[in-house]
DNA sequence: ACTAAACAGTTTAATATCAAACAATAATAG
DNA sequence: CTATTATTGTTTGATATTAAACTGTTTAGT
């Protein structure tokens, strides 16, 4: 039971990623568009460490998304003056309208699940799938 | 809100996956002992097709995962004298094995999570979650 | 002050996955 | 029957990710 249970989470990543990618411009891809759209939510500076973290990625794999990013001028890295160790990350005006339209773009896909699924429902399911989540990274052995 | 719901339950599937093929023998991926399992919950026998769609990855995602467990000696395809065009796969006692040593492997794992977390609270998530999949399955775009 | 340890970020090599093109076979339609 | 279409599986090239090694910097202990 719980090896499908997991094996369900496996697939609607997969999926739900794969067709969130479909509908983002600029061949943005999941992983891309999050760090673009934490920049909304969360904060408006960052240190790559702290996007790895928030992620759950590993630091390397945060290294390319910022590549990646940079190369689309959607956000900038500059070296902390602070700290000669830690750079800074922010998004850039291209960035913030890129993710505006990612949003637009995505709207008529979250729409149409918000018809079908209850979303008080989904919120309650998002605490608990929270817990789990947090289960899982204090027994994490991985690097991070 | 819904953007975190999936973020989430993306990173449910990474760490569980890590920490799952962390205490899998033989180098077993999360893919292949899932092959592996599907052979005893489901069916003994099965096509390189009808396992993709099981676990809704691409025909050569599966056909990559068997190679490797072929490899390993974990199963065996054959061709199937109906038809042509399909292939056989069948778990050998070997395979067998390996994956009752894999699930002997896990169930720590396992037991330690159903210690922390209410069982019958996940079971009715596992049915919520499902529901989820089967649109996001309905609605995909993609090859499979 | 010096040295060892911890920390932040990058690089490298390996790998699982995807999308798309391909080959071979089977089914269907006229 | 034959030709077209659909099905099944494999191959190819690209890419996101991981683990581990590495570089440079800061912190802590003596």
């Amino acid at each position: 039971m719980l090896f499908t249970f997991f094996n369900e989470l496996n697939i609607i990543s997969q999926l739900s990623n794969s067709m969130l990618e479909r509908n983002l411009p600029d061949g943005l891809t999941a992983s891309q568009f999050s760090v673009l759209n934490w920049f909304v939510r969360v904060d408006n500076v960052a240190t790559p460490g702290r996007l790895s973290t928030a992620f759950q990625v590993t630091k390397g794999a945060m290294t390319n998304t910022l590549k990646k990013l940079r190369e689309k001028q959607l956000v900038t890295v500059e070296p902390d003056r602070a700290s000669g160790r830690r750079k800074i990350v922010r998004m850039t005006r291209r960035g913030r309208k890129v993710r505006d339209t990612a949003i637009t773009a995505t709207y008529p896909l979250l729409a149409e699940f918000a018809q079908v699924f209850d979303i008080m429902e989904i919120k309650h399911q998002l605490i608990a799938i929270q817990k789990v989540r947090m289960y899982l990274d204090e027994r994490r052995y991985t690097q991070n």
